[in-house]
DNA sequence: CCTTCCACTTGCATTATGCAAGTGAATTAT
DNA sequence: ATAATTCACTTGCATAATGCAAGTGGAAGG
């Protein structure tokens, strides 16, 4: 922890909890690591309606963190763009998991079918697959 | 969602939010799941010192959710169990992917170096050793 | 220039959290 | 039998986080 935010303790459930346990870290980061999103109005115009002072705070802290980096668009210096870094896209493996756990227990869940069979089958190639979609791009 | 609780989507990273996406669900889990806790005193007691009307507020909530189940001990029935559900215990993989990720991220970590190897060499084994912890006891 | 777009900020009402103390039922000690 | 203790919560209130609507300011486009 950067430590401008103290750690409770330093339990490794603890440690991701002060790092993404709000109702809406993990949103930005779904939205970057499945979505491609990468701008703030990106962001905030997805589906669970995250209000904007909510959501700078939130790119501010990821990218205290070091989860989230932002660059000036050198083509539209007023379109800023925000990337995972390695430590952001290191939480791959909890996003699946989360999926998987979500998956099968909301009987009303939007994940693709698919998808969660894809998921179930074979994780690992599931988190290949995403993988490379950040690479060749 | 029981739908007490209405989901704003259902995505699967947002159900996960909305079951547990605040600060101090995922360490009551913890104690459930790794630490044998069961009681109401047990999680008090806990380092990071949650407070009494949130834990009680938090284990309602899990229990609605179907996460937890709470019984009456028949020996002292002042003193109440609780226990993981099967919809909580498969909560597990996401805790061992986000302790994977934290000792990895968290240069001061206290999760223990044996066990974090272990998780690096081979996460479904360590799973299948807390699952086995669950049955024999 | 003048307008639009984009990324935020600001102010304020509402809600959640944190803290300390209190309650009441159920064992345990006397 | 009665008193003290333990345990699982509740309650009240101060503080902090969130949600909402509107505003600001710089960069691009017309």
């Amino acid at each position: 922890m950067a430590d401008q935010f103290p750690c409770r303790t330093h339990c490794p459930i603890n440690y991701a909890l002060e790092s993404f346990g709000d109702k809406w870290t993990l949103l930005i980061i779904r939205d970057l690591m499945f979505k491609s999103k990468q701008s703030f109005g990106e962001f905030a115009s997805s589906a669970e309606k995250i209000s904007t002072n909510i959501l700078a705070d939130r790119l501010k802290r990821l990218e205290s963190l070091g989860i989230v980096s932002k660059k000036i668009n050198e083509q539209n210096r007023s379109k800023s763009v925000y990337s995972l870094t390695e430590k952001g896209r290191d939480l791959l493996p909890i996003m699946l998991e989360i999926t998987r756990w979500s998956g099968k227990h909301d009987s009303e869940s939007n994940a693709p079918r698919p998808f969660l069979e894809a998921l179930e089958k074979d994780t690992p190639a599931v988190a290949q697959s995403v993988k490379a979609r950040w690479t060749d791009s």
